[in-house]
DNA sequence: CAGTGAGCGAGCTTCCGCTTGACTT
């Protein structure tokens, strides 16, 4: 027999080299590095006259890749593409036939890596799907549109450098929403009783631990609702009747109760687990996660896909056999993705499940062990059977009322063995229906209800997976990128604040093209591109139904809208020239800025007193200001925002005084030096004087 | 650690999704 020498194309170089180990000498396995082809990044790229005729263009990062490629294609006697199997690796393929001049490639697929899923998918090697390879264009042409033609719009009629998009845009207004909802909100008071109880007739000494606590639930055999006790009155009114009543247990329901493990990782759910245990951003996990997977700690970690592969299965059922009995052990647990994944890959899972994070300790260090352990604590718990609880209900009447009383005791941990999860046990004393009980004491407690809480990273990614919006590969950037155009902000808290340029972008995107912020869009695209992708309709078809209305509605608004005014005037004067002081938006926020720009330059940064503003003072004296300068002329020391949105505390009076720490300077100084102490992340209270051992013992 | 803006009207800004290093902070 000949020998051939095949050459196997895939995105990742990590998984190339598994694959490699998998396959003899006579085939070599290389990566594209993701797509090889793109639009121009400086044009549009797309003939909208000549039925969008797209523009490919290699990229100058990809150019390397691209003719070594060429040189082991040509030396190969075939080419076998074995990218994704979804819409963009069907593209990444006939973009690779296209840009290496491919004649007739093979196209294969594969959903594990083991070698019998390789050997089956070479014995079956298919063509490039080109109705794929079209719903990925019409979803790379739209997002051009929208991207490009939406830009210069927010240009022209906003500000320069500003951007447009259908994800980054809607996770945007997702923010800017949010906040209009917490200032409309207004807290309302609302009561609750609780009674203290206990048996009667019980002469042990350990009287004590029979007590228990229920919750007024019923009026005249009605349900109390969450609201219905307005204030004290009411609530007093309430007690009057139940302090001196008959508590009797009307009903005992006893049930188990099971409390199931949760799916195994995927991108989205990672990154959330990451931001909510760790306080990770979602890029920090990312690149955790990436080195992970190249170190063969894990499998690919930007995934839709809750599948997992039968060898993982087995794995797993091993390990947690042989570990803690096979009562843990669930069997096969399959899980199934929401609609819109794409699944092709696996979901995110250690690859070895007798590796564990214990076992790992000497050869992960801290950040990456603590998300190793994540994963592999989820995905063996995946596997576990679930928790059992023995819950037990009771039901107190007391003159017309009715009161409630929950608790549970676990019976069974199940996958709580391996996966840490918060519960609450609560034993009830041994009660009988029809028994008589003591009041301890009942109390009244006030309560207020809650505004929303703002968006942090996990709950913005969240929001943006249930509607389909973004891909697991873009989470991360699309965060990145709309915090970089400064439409929102973290605060100290680590929650998305819309920024004033995020609310005015939303705002004329709302009122303007309503259209692509609504938060259906992506999910209607997608309905239209799997037509595509079944041969239904074609793709440029797609883009002219929508092209159409969108060009005519945009050319009206150039007309229509006129520039928003930025700048608002104020009664200050320029303390240099005399002139008008004008207040403007900058890059950063809101300046004070003389009209006499640019022969005279003064500006002043603006020093509010509010969260909302780009700087909080703090009532503290600013002591670089109070060491040189009359007590009038000392500034005070303030929150602000670098560069890179790190918050840092400076004087107010900057640039006059360039006093700046990044810990936070509190109203006491050092016994040692006199300089001015600070409350450092962690808490702890020091000297700010770097010289100084000064710590002040918490 | 801390800056921004105007207009000569050049040349540029900008999208989403697939992949990692090679750059400098």
């Amino acid at each position: 027999m000949k020998k051939t020498e095949s050459l196997l194309i895939v995105e990742s170089p990590t998984k190339a080299r598994t694959l490699g180990k998998f396959l003899g000498k006579e085939y070599k396995v290389v990566a594209s590095f993701g797509h090889v082809r793109d639009l121009p990044k400086s044009k549009l790229g797309v003939d909208v006259d000549k039925n969008f005729e797209p523009t490919y263009i290699i990229p100058t990062k990809a150019k390397k890749v691209v003719s070594a490629l060429k040189k082991d294609a040509k030396s190969a006697d075939e080419v076998i593409l074995a990218t994704d199997e979804d819409r963009e690796g069907e593209s990444i393929s006939w973009h690779l036939a296209e840009a290496l001049g491919l004649k007739n490639p093979k196209r294969i697929v594969f959903h594990e890596i083991t070698k019998t899923a390789i050997e089956h998918a070479l014995k079956n090697p298919g063509k490039i799907d080109m109705n794929l390879v079209n719903a990925q264009q019409a979803r790379r042409v739209l997002d051009r549109i929208v991207g490009y033609k939406l830009s210069p719009f927010l240009w022209k009629k906003i500000s320069k450098g500003l951007s447009a998009g259908r994800v980054q845009s809607v996770a945007v207004k997702l923010v800017v929403e949010k906040e209009e909802e917490i200032k409309k909100f207004i807290a309302v008071e609302y009561w609750t009783v609780e009674a203290t109880l206990r048996p009667q007739m019980t002469n042990n000494k350990s009287q004590i631990t029979n007590e228990f606590v229920a919750f007024l639930n019923k009026k005249n055999g009605q349900p109390v609702d969450k609201l219905e006790i307005k204030n004290q009155q009411e609530a007093d009114e309430i007690l009057k009747h139940l302090e001196n009543a008959n508590y009797q247990i009307e009903k005992i329901t006893k049930k188990e109760t099971r409390k199931n493990p949760l799916p195994p990782f995927t991108t989205s759910t990672l990154q959330q687990a990451g931001s909510n245990k760790f306080g990770y951003s979602a890029k920090m996990t990312m690149s955790l996660a990436q080195k992970l997977y190249e170190e063969g700690h894990i499998t690919y970690h930007r995934t839709d896909s809750l599948n997992l592969s039968e060898m993982s299965l087995n794995m797993a059922q091993d390990f947690i056999t042989k570990n803690f009995g096979k009562e843990y052990s669930s069997g096969f647990k399959v899980y199934k993705a929401g609609k819109g994944a794409q699944e092709a890959h696996e979901a995110i899972r250690p690859t070895h499940a007798d590796h564990t994070p214990e076992s790992l300790k000497g050869e992960l260090e801290g950040p990456k062990l603590k998300i190793y352990t994540l994963i592999w604590q989820r995905f063996v718990a995946s596997q576990m059977v679930p928790a059992i609880f023995d819950s037990t209900a009771v039901e107190i009447t007391a003159n017309n009322y009715g009161f409630g009383a929950n608790g549970q005791i676990l019976k069974f941990d199940g996958f709580l063995k391996v996966y840490p999860m918060k519960f609450s046990e609560n034993e009830m004393p041994v009660l009988a229906e029809k028994e008589m009980l003591d009041l301890v004491r009942i109390t009244p407690a006030q309560h207020f209800t809650e505004p929303p809480a703002r968006y942090n990273e996990a709950s913005l990614i969240k929001a943006l997976e249930k509607h389909g919006i973004g891909r697991p590969s873009t989470y991360a950037p699309t965060l990145s990128t709309i915090q970089d155009r400064n439409y929102i902000i973290k605060n100290e808290q680590k929650r998305f604040e819309p920024t004033e340029m995020g609310i005015i972008v939303t705002d004329m995107l709302v009122k303007n093209f309503p259209q692509i912020v609504d938060i259906e869009f992506t999910a209607t695209m997608e309905k239209e591109l799997d037509e595509v992708a079944e041969g239904k309709d074609t793709w440029e078809k797609t883009i002219k139904d929508f092209y159409g209305p969108f060009a005519q509605n945009l050319k009206e608004k150039y007309d229509q809208i006129p520039k928003e005014d930025l700048n608002i005037k104020t009664d200050k004067k320029c303390p240099k020239c005399g002139k008008d002081m004008v207040d403007k938006m900058g890059r950063f926020g809101r300046f004070y800025a003389c009209t006499g720009f640019p022969e005279c330059k003064h500006t002043e940064s603006i020093v509010k007193t509010t969260s909302d503003g780009p700087a909080i003072t703090l009532d503290i004296v600013c002591p670089k200001c109070a060491q040189g300068l009359p007590a009038g002329r000392q500034g005070k020391m303030a929150a602000k925002r670098s560069k890179r949105g790190k918050i840092f505390y400076g004087c107010d009076q900057y640039p006059a005084c360039d006093m700046a720490t990044w810990d936070k300077p509190i109203n006491e100084f050092c016994p040692t030096c006199k300089s001015i102490l600070v409350e450092n992340k962690k808490g702890q209270i020091k000297c700010s004087n770097k010289e100084c051992e000064y710590k002040k013992s918490e």
